[in-house]
DNA sequence: CAAATATTGTGAGATTCATCACAAACATTG
DNA sequence: CAATGTTTGTGATGAATCTCACAATATTTG
C-alpha cells in the first residue's frame, strides 16, 4: 500500500483531491516501532505530527512514582502529535508503542503550512479534536461520579466501540488489554479489575474466553452504564 | 463598548482587520442571562457559538441522580458552544450562568462560514481546542491519580491562574465559588473541600478571608500539587 | 434588624477501594 | 517439558473519604 493509500483512510485528509494527498504524501516520511518503544516522551518538544499506519499506540501521563494513566488507545489511520504544534506548549503524554506500530510522519513547518492551505484539513481536525474534548469530557465525569465497576463497565464500552466485532447484538472484543491497563484507563486497581470482570461474568453481563470477552446485549449493557 | 470592541479582546479573532471584525460583528445578536439561568441544556442540538462578553458560566455535566461535574468556569471574552457545531453531536454539556452573564451570539452557518472564510480564525480556534484539550488530560490525571487532597489544591491552581491577581509571589483569588462547586471541580465531596481548606490553611499554604483567599508562594504551591 | 435562607464546619459511622501478600493459571524459552 | 517469567485471582487489612446529621456562621430579604 503507497503512502497516498494510507492518507486516504485517515478523516481529517478524505475531503483532498488525490494531487493534493500526493503532495502531502511526498512530505512524509515512514517510521518503525517496535513493541515497547516510546514514540514521544512528555518532556520533549513537538516538532513532528504523527500518522499511524499500522499498530496500536498509548497516550499515557504518568506521575513521578510511577502510576500510569491511559488517555487513549490509537490504532490506525489515527493521528497525534498536533497538540504541541498547535499550542506550542511542551508535549503533555507520552506515546508508547503497545505492539509493533509504523507511522508517518509530517515535519512542523509543513504540517502548520497544509493548515493554511488547505482550511478544509483545519476544519476536518477541529472536528476530531471537538470529537477528543468530548470524551474527555465523558471521561471526567465518570471518574468523579462513578464508581469502579462503572468506570470499567465504561472502559469496556469505549473498547467495544473502537475494536469490537458485532454479532447479533453482542460485542466481542479480542485481545483486551491486560487488566494493568484497563486499570490505568478506569482509574482503578488492576486487582479491582479482575474482581470486576468476575462480577459482571456471574451477573451474565459478560463472558471471557481467554483474552477476549463478549458483551451480551451491548445496547442493555451501554445503556446501563452510562 | 461596541460589538466590535468585544470581539478584539476574544483570542481566536485578535488577527483579524477590522473591517472584518465588524462584517463578523454585523452578524451577531446579544442576549443577557440572569444568574443561574440555563443557557444551553444538555439535550438539545446546537445550532449556536457564543462568546460571552461579561459575567461567568460554568460548563457542567450531570448525572440522573442530580450530581454534577463542573468542567470549566467561563469568563469574559471566553466561548462556548463550538463543540456541537463541529462535530454534529448533540450537547456534550450544560452551561449555566454563575452571575449575571452577557453574551453575543453567532448561527451555526455564520460560525461555520466564517471558518471557511478565516482560515487563521480556524488555526487559533484549533490552539484553543489544544489548550482545552490539555487542561482535560492533565484533569483526568489528576481523578486517576490524586488524592481529594491533591485535587483540591490542583482546583485552587487553575482558579488563581484564571482569575488570581499576583502581589510579591502570593496570589489571591477573590469570591471563590462555593465549597460545592469547589467539590464539583475536584470531583470530591463538599465536606472534604471544607475540611481540607482548614487543613491547608493549618500548613499555613493558604489564609482565608470571607470568600477570598490568598495562597503563599505560588510558585511552590503550584510545585508542591502537581 | 429579625427572620429566613444559604453556606460552611465538624463529629461519627459506613463504605469503597487500594494495597499487600501470595497462589494459581498461562505463556515463553532454552 | 522443565523452568522461568507474566498475568490473573483472591483473601485480609487499613486508609481515605463519602454520607448523614446537626451546629455554627454568613447572607439575604421583608
Amino acid at each position: 500500500m503507497s503512502k497516498t493509500d494510507h492518507l486516504r483512510n485517515v478523516p481529517i485528509f478524505t475531503d483532498l483531491s488525490d494531487s493534493d494527498l500526493n503532495r502531502i504524501a511526498s512530505k512524509m516520511v515512514s517510521r518503525d516501532y517496535e513493541k515497547g518503544q516510546m514514540i514521544l516522551l512528555e518532556e520533549s518538544t513537538g516538532e513532528t505530527f504523527f500518522i499511524m499506519t499500522s499498530g496500536t499506540v498509548k497516550v499515557t501521563r504518568l506521575s513521578d512514582d510511577g502510576r500510569e494513566v491511559i488517555l487513549a488507545l490509537l490504532g490506525e489511520s489515527d493521528f497525534f502529535g498536533e497538540m504541541s504544534l498547535l499550542d506550542g506548549e511542551g508535549r503533555s503524554a507520552n506515546i508508547v508503542a503497545n505492539e509493533d506500530a509504523e507511522v508517518m510522519t509530517l515535519s512542523r513547518r509543513d504540517f502548520l503550512e497544509c493548515l493554511e492551505t488547505y482550511p478544509k484539513i483545519a476544519i476536518s481536525l477541529l472536528e476530531e479534536l471537538a470529537v477528543r474534548l468530548r470524551k474527555s469530557d465523558q471521561q471526567i465525569e465518570s471518574l468523579s461520579l462513578s464508581d469502579s465497576e462503572q468506570r470499567i463497565g465504561i472502559t469496556l464500552i469505549r473498547l467495544a466501540e473502537e475494536r469490537g466485532t458485532i454479532k447479533r447484538g453482542d460485542v466481542t472484543v479480542q485481545n483486551l488489554p491486560y487488566q494493568q491497563d484497563i486499570a490505568n484507563m478506569a482509574g482503578t486497581s488492576r486487582e479491582t479489575v479482575s474482581r470486576t470482570l468476575k462480577l459482571l461474568e456471574d451477573k451474565k453481563l459478560v463472558k471471557r474466553n481467554g483474552s477476549d470477552i463478549n458483551i451480551f446485549n451491548f445496547n442493555d449493557f451501554r445503556q446501563s452504564f452510562s
